[in-house]
DNA sequence: GTGCATTAGATGCATGCGCACATAGTTTCC
DNA sequence: GGAAACTATGTGCGCATGCATCTAATGCAC
């Protein structure tokens, strides 16, 4: 029974604040919004973009997904018709992920519901 | 494009901490010791009980899984021999987790490596 | 004691994830 | 210009997770 060296410590906390955060905001967007974590995320970062529209692999360095799994949030949300795929010309490996008017609407919805989790959870640290 | 408040930067941040941690210790508990995130967790906190044993609900308080998941991860690590169940007498719905030998022999190994990991991960941010 | 609410833990099920691999398009090098 | 290496993305598969539910044991009321 060691004393725990504060590396540990700063692990511990970091992790009980992160899984805080992240169940909270899993259950309220899923429950006020039916998206996911991980849907938002994207929805998000897209509607941050320059004309709401990026390419897979940009929208993967932003997002902590791996690109499998990003390929398969994309195909939900592209079911979900949140979201268009369309081919690169430039590139025709390449595919850009557009927000549609509908994702647009719902991401703006789920903002302030994100918003709200997070000051309360992270201010509460 | 509006500005994103304090908070969701802040949160962006912690989300990207912990996944930079939490993948490099998965991917090396896995490597060098054949251990998940989850299981190592387990096994610590055991060695760090008196007499190296909990209750379920204890290991469940300090652990960051659901009750199911944290049933099926002990039911991995007995499988594997690193610790066992006993039914609690005075309570009998209870189970008293057990770190065995091999059990504290292999977190002994592996936390060496967990300390380094974190070490290296949470100093360069 | 008998019945009912509560608690501890296990399990069926659906889902999302990462890994490895497949596919298609592009660049490089000769 | 053709083969080989590389890049961007999708997919089969196995696995861990959470939710809902089940079972067993305890406690409480009467």
């Amino acid at each position: 029974m060691s004393e725990q060296p504060g590396v540990v410590l700063a692990w511990r906390e970091l992790a009980q604040r992160y899984h805080d955060a992240s169940c909270a905001l899993e259950r309220e967007l899923q429950e006020r919004h039916g998206l996911g974590m991980s849907e938002f995320e994207v929805i998000d970062r897209l509607a941050g973009a320059a004309e709401c529209q990026l390419r897979m692999q940009e929208l993967g360095e932003q997002v902590h997904l791996s690109q499998s799994a990003l390929s398969r949030a994309v195909a939900r949300l592209e079911r979900g018709g949140l979201v268009c795929r369309a081919l690169c010309e430039q590139d025709r490996r390449g595919v850009f992920v557009t927000l549609t008017e509908e994702g647009r609407r719902r991401q703006e919805a789920a903002r302030p519901t994100q918003r709200a989790v997070l000051t309360q959870i992270l201010a509460s640290g």
